[in-house]
DNA sequence: ATGGTCGGCTTCCGA
């Protein structure tokens, strides 16, 4: 089974690519994220005609999140529970062929110090009981998104220009670690040890050109999840084409009984 | 040291 996420940006403005690298990619399921649109705007007819399945939740002009699958997702789950009041769409969680899926969008934070960087800590909190919970119920478990977080200095291409961000801090880090230490497996890191896994490059200041990147989409995997795990990717040439989206996608296959 | 670029029910805000 091969499951992606990609953060999109605008689901209007990359429709064409989409469909386009859907058909390349061969996935199971496919999580997304900064789809910037409400669940009645989405276009769900444009996948549907191409046998996806959907489920969207969906936030009008920011955020939102959605699942699509070759099957259907059984025990579709929106908003992160424990957290179900907050009104940024940035969770979405369903299970296919027995493995849970999620697809997160977590908050960028910046700027630093701040309300939004508050509400990152405070959702990040939210993240690691939830994530916690997952673990106990012993199952396959994929935390696919936009986790808003650079790892380590050797997620970037110069640490020295993230060392103020929301997305760098200490602190940001400290807590995505305590998510790791919980029993969660970096995908791309257990199967790429070492070098450039970028995911994101800026619009701005010709960042693609420079290959100026940082890695900030992850797949976490819950240890049976881990057990079954055969390869994890970036498609970094989806950032090179016309109207591409400043991320890139990020796949991992599982191995399956069946399979 | 500054400004640069995207997307969105756009003339700012978020990234």
């Amino acid at each position: 089974m091969k499951i992606a996420t990609f953060n999109i940006n605008g689901i209007k403005a990359r429709l064409p690519r989409l469909l386009e690298w859907l058909d390349e990619s061969q996935a199971d399921a496919v999580c997304l994220q900064e789809i910037k649109s409400m669940e009645d705007n989405f276009p769900r007819l444009e996948f549907e005609d191409k046998g996806w399945h959907v489920e969207v939740l969906g936030q009008k002009g920011f955020n939102g999140v959605a699942l699509l699958s070759r099957e259907p997702m059984a025990d579709v789950m929106r908003g992160l529970p424990g957290n179900e009041d907050d009104p940024q769409a940035r969770y979405i969680e369903g299970t296919l062929k027995g493995v849970r899926i999620a697809s997160l969008y977590l908050p960028n934070g910046n700027p630093v110090p701040g309300p939004k960087y508050e509400y990152k800590m405070s959702f990040m909190d939210h993240l690691i009981t939830h994530a916690a919970s997952l673990l106990k119920s012993e199952q396959p478990v994929v935390i696919a998104g936009d986790y808003n977080v650079i790892p380590t200095p050797e997620d970037c291409h110069d640490s020295k220009t993230w060392e103020n961000d929301a997305l760098f801090l200490p602190q940001t880090r400290e807590k995505y670690r305590t998510l790791l230490y919980q029993g969660w497996t970096d995908a791309i890191r257990q199967i790429h040890p070492r070098g450039d896994c970028f995911t994101f490059w800026d619009y701005q200041r010709g960042a693609w050109q420079k290959d100026d990147g940082i890695r900030i989409d992850h797949l976490l995997l819950s240890p049976q999840a881990a057990d079954m795990l055969v390869d994890a990717g970036i498609d970094r040439l989806q950032r090179g084409k016309e109207k591409a989206s400043d991320h890139v996608p990020v796949w991992i296959t599982l191995k399956q009984d069946d399979q």
